[in-house]
RNA sequence: GGCGACAUAGCCAAGUGGUAAGGCAGAGGACUGCAAAUCCUUUACCCCCGGUUCGAAUCCGGGUGUCGCCUCCA
């Protein structure tokens, strides 16, 4: 079976066919650290993290690179507001995102490249373009010259005169052309600059990403991603100023994630509603909140609000639940037996080619996670009918979520552990006491144990405990 | 104005032309000392109007509505 997935260029699904498989170069278009990031940010980050453990799990070697864009206008102008040095100002932020990734479990990436340590690969990059005269000098500026980029617009699909039509032009702009995008800044007094052929000065927002990505992957990559409003014009340009410099197409598939709206309303400084993780998480498990992205397709816009993310608790719980259920089980579980025929059984094998199906149909997480509801349902049917459960299959359907949760990484694996000694004591006390009918006694140790965090479930099996979430 | 996306139950959300996954919430039932959990049952003129087809949520045309990009923005 083949994974397909949506390029943004052709605006098709395409089959995955990687420039030199079974290697994977992935670029992703990483933060700009002058801020907390926001939840919108992260939904971009879980997304991409989700598809490169999916590429990894289909047996490809993905090297990753996402960058932080360190220094441009935003980051001089809240480092000169907040009193800190540029430089200072990154450090802070990069340390914050990598908190705050870290809590919404994304992985890093294998190569986390800063702009600024690449001023040199940079320049050379500006010194090819300016070479081809696909960029010019210009007042101590340097610009691409997107009159002589004849695809310039094939990304977001839009003719250069349409573009232009919507172009602002400022008065005493140093381009030749509205459209033309600055490759490198002359140093303005007071701000941080390198020097370079055309004068001290610092690169412009665009060029960094096409630089790196070259750097360390290749002229050629195999995806580039980002969120679904770098397409124009950031992408757009990097494409024009990659293939002006080296001939050759810069990636061959482009993903974008769509939007995160909050409340219906996009996310803005003036309407007051940017979320930010670092706020996020200490209202909501932050396990939660990655759940909820994952329910969505990556590329429709998904809406945020507070009950939403309770909808998405109660259902995440349900399978944490389960899986901690089978997990209690497997102890007690008796030897594999033979005849393994079961509804279980067949129910696992369906569960794998549904997951494996949805994932390759352009990384249908909503599609995924819906497989590992429907086998949640046979696993508590399991539990409930099947005792004395058989080891094996405990072992393969808790495999099951294992390999499910290396992608999607929604629950926690890990089996639930041991009580203290002095709770296990009082659920044993509690036992006796329901055997003697002391339903008084009983209740009354099962409400301290509630205050202490420890929930109660009789079952026929025995009483059964859980922490509280 | 140009370009584009989307419209599926109370809510969220999949859906590859063949009588509509999954989740949340609700209702009823089973189990239970009570609870919790779980299981069972239950809820859809797939925005509207045409067309193609034996057959359309799915394809085509036309509406309507929502959102986005065209300007820094994930």
């Amino acid at each position: 079976m083949a994974l397909k997935l949506y390029n943004t260029l052709t605006r098709r699904k395409e089959e995955f066919r990687p420039v030199n498989p079974p290697q994977v170069k992935f670029y992703v278009c990483g933060p700009t650290v002058y801020d907390y990031i926001h939840l919108g940010n992260a939904r971009v980050f879980i997304v991409f993290d989700v598809i490169r453990r999916y590429l990894q799990h289909r047996g490809y070697r993905v090297m990753l690179v996402q960058n932080y864009t360190d220094i441009d206008d935003k980051m001089i102008q809240r480092a000169a507001e907040q009193g800190f040095t540029v430089p200072e100002l990154a450090e802070r932020f990069i340390d914050a995102y990598e908190a705050d990734v870290r809590a919404l479990k994304v992985k890093p990436a294998d190569i986390q490249p800063r702009a600024t340590g690449h001023i040199p690969q940079i320049i050379a990059l500006i010194g090819r373009l300016v070479e081809k005269r696909a960029a010019y000098p210009s007042g101590g500026d340097v610009y691409f010259d997107t009159a002589g980029y004849e695809n310039y617009g094939a990304l977001s699909h839009q003719k250069r005169e349409e573009l232009l039509a919507g172009a602002r032009v400022d008065p005493g702009e140093k381009k030749r052309n509205p459209l033309d995008f600055v490759l490198w800044k002359q140093k303005k007094p007071g701000e941080p600059a390198w020097d370079s052929p055309w004068g001290a000065g610092r690169p412009g927002w665009h060029i960094e990403c096409s630089a790196m990505a070259m750097h360390y992957l290749s002229e050629t990559i195999d995806l580039h991603a980002g969120g679904a409003d770098l397409i124009f014009p950031h992408h757009e340009n990097e494409i024009a100023q990659s293939t002006a410099a080296t001939g050759s197409p810069f990636a061959r598939y482009w993903l974008h994630a769509g939007y995160l709206n909050i409340d219906d309303a996009k996310m803005s400084k003036s309407l007051g509603n940017v979320l930010t993780v670092r706020e996020l998480v200490k209202e909501h498990h932050p396990l939660d909140l990655r759940f909820l992205i994952l329910s969505a397709h990556y590329r429709s816009p998904l809406n945020f609000n507070s009950e939403l993310v309770e909808a998405s608790r109660s259902g995440r719980q349900r399978l944490q639940e389960m899986v901690d259920n089978l997990n209690r089980a497997l102890p007690g579980a008796g030897a594999a037996s033979a005849a393994a025929e079961s509804r279980l059984q067949a129910a696992l094998e369906q569960a794998r080619f549904r997951f494996t199906e949805a994932m390759d149909d352009d990384f249908n997480t909503a599609g995924a996670v819906a497989v590992l509801f429907e086998l949640g349902r046979d696993c508590n049917i399991y539990l409930k009918e099947g005792y004395p459960y058989q080891r094996g299959l405990l072992e393969k359907a808790i495999g099951f979520y294992r390999e499910a949760n290396k992608i999607l990484d929604i629950l926690e694996m890990e089996n639930p552990g041991e009580l203290e000694h002095d709770i296990r004591e009082a659920i044993a006390r509690r036992e006796k006491a329901r055997c003697r009918k002391d339903w008084t006694e009983a209740d009354r140790i099962r409400d301290a144990l509630l205050a202490r965090g420890v929930i109660l479930e009789d079952t026929p099996y025995g009483t059964r405990w859980k922490k509280k979430a």
